[in-house]
Order: structure tokens, then C-alpha cells, then sequence
DNA sequence: AGTATGCAGATAGCATCGCTATCCATAAGC
DNA sequence: GCTTATGGATAGCGATGCTATCTGCATACT
């Protein structure tokens, strides 16, 4: 096919599929001419890919020709996948890290995995993303909600294991690569969702009861 | 204090600090002057909150302000402001939703909300976000990853009743207010960087074991 | 009193990101 | 032969989050 009927079946404009060319999120079509290429479902595919990858994940572009590139190495384990598909979804903005207050909340970061006895490597992006927020946290003067980390990395924990199965699960090896992006990138996206949902019903049964006693008959609080 | 004091004890630099002035973030100081106004310890607590929103929280500009003024209310229940915390979290960046699979996975997210009982208000924000990550996993072609709602909905509850209780352990009201925008904005941060470091955690012991055998000695799977 | 520094408020500029629009020569389709 | 579409290249655009500069005045130091 050609770049027309590749936008109008997967949505995106003409313009920014050859905006995604030149930025290498998606590999030129089979040369037939010096302006006629050829478009296979596989690049339709890799254009849906994208398009979750950045409006759903909200991963940015140099990010998303990271993990395709990685997507099209075949010398690469899943293990190795998750640092690529980590870096794609860990924001680039982030507080100033050159202050003690930062490097206290660094180490407690890592006091917290060691703690908890989880091998994860010393460099792991997420172990600053965590200082941030213990940092952040500290400065607002909140510790309540670091009171939770327990609860919040028992939940961590138990979706991870969830995800890593599904992958393993899985026997060829170019779907175990795709699923551990899809995984961490959507599934991330998924869980957020949920996770505002079940704050507005959590809420809703414990805090609006006690003003609005007429509630919904019947809502279970799911304990 | 000054602006240059506020700036330094902040780490802001000043014309940020008049920037967010201007777009009306943070009070103006108190005028004693033409060019004169003196900034409380009310201010630098306020800009510590900016920024955590902004840095760590990933919080735009308009949504700040819109946080920040709602806090100000004191005719507002915790509950109530939920809904600007959840808005401040939602992205703006989403997929095209006037499609028939859109609607569909709309559909299916809803009836999934009522499947588990939740309360949810029908124009709740965050159902269209479930069914953005539908949606995308459908036209991937990724089903094993929607396999999973019921344990990404389950530990989802879980977190949020968790969350939910320390706000309601709270008395005073405008307490419990900066704890829902705080455990709503950053509690997603924190769980998001958790979530990684159990990824990798995960990943190690059930891929990497497969095909390195020497693993660290002793590291629990924690089941 | 004189000088240097700092301040408030206003306006303009800037870097990045993710597209979008325009142009050109050529090929396809009727 | 004529219209339309295409590939490739280059330039522009709108939003976002600052950053820089200017002006007139207050403050601080000496």
C-alpha cells in the first residue's frame, strides 16, 4: 500500500507519518520508484504501535525510537528490554538532585529496596524517581503518605509479578520483547487509570457517607 | 521576605517566581511599596507545593492553578476535591475518541466499573482514560495484558482505600485537603517508581534466572 | 549625599516538542 | 493529456515553561 491508505487505516495524517520516516519511528517503505513506496501491514502495525506508545503512554518521541530499535534487535533478552522500556517511561523533568536534601531522600530510596530485598541495579532510574518523590514528599511536609510505602510497594510488587508472568507465559520471543513494552508502558497507563476510579469510589463510600448519609444502596467497600 | 530571599530559600530563580506571579500560582506578596512587597513563610511553603506538583508530580501550569485555588476554598469536602485533583493527573494528550472501537472500549470500561460495584461518577474523567488503554491494547493486539484488569483493579482498590484512610485519619479540614492533592499528585509518583523498581525486581528473578543461574544468593520472591 | 544594588511590574524573547504546511519533480490513474 | 497522489525536503506554527531586558523607584552601604 501506499502512504495514503496507510493514513486513512490507521488515522494519522500523511504529514506526520513522513514527520515519524524522518525521525526514524518507522522504517521507509520498499523503494518501487523515486517517489513510489511500498507499504506493508507491518508498517500499519508499527504505526499503531507508536501511536499507543505516545498518546496513550505518553512516551515522547526519541524515546519511542529507542524502544523500537530495541523492539527490532533480536540479540536482546526481555531482562534487557525492561531498562529501554524504563527509560521510555521515566519523565525527563524532575526537581534539582544537587542538594543534601535530595541525597538524604537518595538514600532512603535505597535503604528501601535493600530493605525489602529487591535486586534491582544500583543505577535504576526509578531509584532516583523514587528519591524525588520521598524528597518532594519531605519538603511539603507530608510524611502520611511515606507512612504507606509498605502498602504502596506491596501492591508494587504484586502487579509486577502479575506482568512479568504474563510475559513468561509466552514462549517466542519477539512477543515477549513486544508484551514487556506493552507492559510497562500501557499497563502503567491501565493502572493509573484504575487507580483514579478506585480513589473516587473509595472516597465516595468513606468520605461522602459521613456528610450525605443517603449513599447508593448497597455499594460494597470490597474488604 | 524579599523576592531574592524567597528565591534563595526556595531554589526557584526569581523571574520564575514572577512568572508564576503572574499566571497566578502564587499570591502576590504583601505591597509596602511601589516596588516593595514582602513574601511570608506561607509563600515559601506554597512554592515548595508548586514545584512538587510541577517537578515530581508532572502537573501543568493551568492545573496547578486550578489545585491551588481549590485549595484556597474552604467551602469544599475532601471529596469534593477529588475531582480537581483527578483532573490536575489526567492527561490532555489522548488518543482520537470518536471511533467506533473507541466507543466500544468505552463501553467495556464502563461495564467493567459496574461489574466490580465501583461508584463512579458517569462523566468520571478517568473512565475515558480506561478506555484510551483499552482501546490501544485492543489495536495492538495485546489481549494477555487486559487478562489482567482483575489484578491491576484489585491492587488498584487496595492502594486507594489505603489512601483514602490516611486523608480520613486526618481532622482538621484544611489538612485532609492538601493530603488529597498531595496523595492523589505524588501518591502516583510514588507508586509509578515503585512499580518499576518491583518490575525489575521481578524481571530478574523469573527471566533473568532462566537463562543466568547464578543469580544473588537468597533473594525472595516475597510470595 | 552619593553610589550601588535590589525590587516590582511589564513586555519581549527563547528553546523544546510534536506536528503541519508548502514546494517540487515525478509517477499513477483515468 | 490531464488530474491527482507521492516521495522527499524545508520551513513554519502553536503550545508550554520559562528567561531576559527594560523602566522607574526604593533601599543599603559608605
Amino acid at each position: 500500500m501506499r502512504i495514503g491508505e496507510l493514513s486513512r487505516r490507521s488515522g494519522v495524517a500523511v504529514p506526520t507519518i513522513k514527520y515519524y520516516l524522518r525521525e526514524g519511528l518507522l522504517e521507509p517503505g520498499e523503494t518501487r520508484a523515486a517517489n513510489q513506496a511500498d507499504y506493508s501491514d507491518a508498517h500499519l502495525q508499527r504505526l499503531r504501535l507508536i501511536r499507543a506508545l505516545l498518546d496513550v503512554g505518553g512516551v515522547s518521541i526519541s524515546s519511542a525510537r529507542d524502544v523500537i530499535a530495541a523492539l527490532g534487535r533480536t540479540d536482546l533478552q526481555p531482562h534487557d528490554l525492561l531498562g529501554v522500556a524504563h527509560h521510555a517511561v521515566t519523565p525527563t523533568r524532575h526537581p534539582d538532585r544537587d542538594t543534601d536534601a535530595w541525597r538524604d531522600a537518595r538514600t532512603a530510596a535505597d535503604q528501601f529496596v535493600a530493605e525489602r530485598g529487591w535486586f534491582v541495579q544500583p543505577n535504576a532510574p526509578a531509584r532516583d524517581q523514587l528519591a524525588d518523590v520521598i524528597a518532594a514528599l519531605r519538603t511539603v511536609n507530608a510524611p502520611e503518605v511515606l507512612d504507606n510505602l509498605d502498602a504502596y510497594a506491596t501492591s508494587a510488587l504484586s502487579l509486577a509479578e502479575v506482568e512479568v508472568d504474563t510475559v513468561v507465559a509466552r514462549g517466542e520471543a519477539v512477543r515477549m520483547l513486544e508484551l514487556v513494552v506493552l507492559g510497562t508502558v500501557l499497563g502503567e497507563a491501565l493502572f493509573v487509570a484504575l487507580r483514579l476510579l478506585a480513589h473516587e469510589h473509595a472516597s465516595m463510600v468513606r468520605l461522602a457517607a459521613a456528610q450525605e448519609p443517603s449513599l447508593p444502596a448497597g455499594t460494597p467497600s470490597q474488604n
